[in-house]
DNA sequence: GCGACAG
DNA sequence: ATCTTGTCGC
């Protein structure tokens, strides 16, 4: 099949990916959340600009396209990250990272939908889902406790899982590129106000969907 | 063959 | 992701 082809893109990415500190946690200055919408198969794309560590709102930008291919599981990043890429771009700037709603290198080709938009816009990133995709886990039991994410392969730390609410499921970090799994957990740390998720995808999401209901 | 499988 | 009301809990 041609997912073939895809497979062998998303291992030829995976090569280009760094995996140390591009910038260290105090150099940061802004990070963008990113998350898309549907209707059908038109994506809506939304991206927010926060100042880092205070988290103020600063800009946002939201944009439409049509989704290039369905959804199918490893594949994610063929679907959303062109146009995810494309919300990012104008807001994009120096000293800022990127949040993406969407896994990192914790992926079985070690090339999640954070990885495709990290390289792609040369910029560090940052993946979190909601569930896992990749990876052994010991799930965190206490609330802001955190365990390591294992590549199933070499055993090797790629993400880690942390439970960011009493009564929620954990959520999974694992980063995109430019960053170490410890450095992408002290960030997301670091963005957490009392809700699941993050506060850049948490408004990256909102914004979405806000947008989605206004077409 | 069987189970797993981001958004 | 999306389709959906009320409802339990902080």
């Amino acid at each position: 099949m041609q997912l073939e082809e895809l497979k062998k893109k998303q291992e030829k990415m995976a090569k280009r990916v760094v995996l140390r500190d591009l910038y260290s946690i105090d150099e940061i200055k802004y990070v963008l959340g990113v998350d898309q919408a549907f209707s059908g198969e038109t994506v809506v794309s939304a991206c927010v600009l926060l100042t880092f560590p205070e988290l103020e709102h600063v800009d946002s930008n939201v944009s439409i396209a049509e989704a290039p291919m369905p959804y199918i599981p490893t594949f994610l990043m063929f679907r959303e990250g062109e146009p995810a890429v494309e919300a990012v771009k104008k807001l994009l700037r120096r000293k800022a990272i990127i949040m993406v709603d969407g896994s990192g290198i914790a992926h079985p080709r070690k090339c999640g939908l954070a990885t495709y938009v990290g390289l792609k816009l040369a910029t560090p990133s940052i993946g979190i889902t909601k569930k896992r995709l990749y990876g052994r886990v010991n799930e965190p039991q206490e609330v802001m406790e955190s365990s390591p994410i294992y590549d199933e392969a070499d055993g090797s730390v790629i993400g880690y899982a942390i439970k960011t609410c009493k009564r929620c499921r954990p959520i999974y970090v694992s980063p995109g590129h430019g960053f170490t799994p410890e450095t992408a957990l002290e960030i997301v740390k670091m963005c957490l106000r009392r809700h699941k998720l993050p506060e850049p995808v948490r408004f990256a999401h909102e914004l979405a969907s806000k947008a989605k209901k206004s077409l």
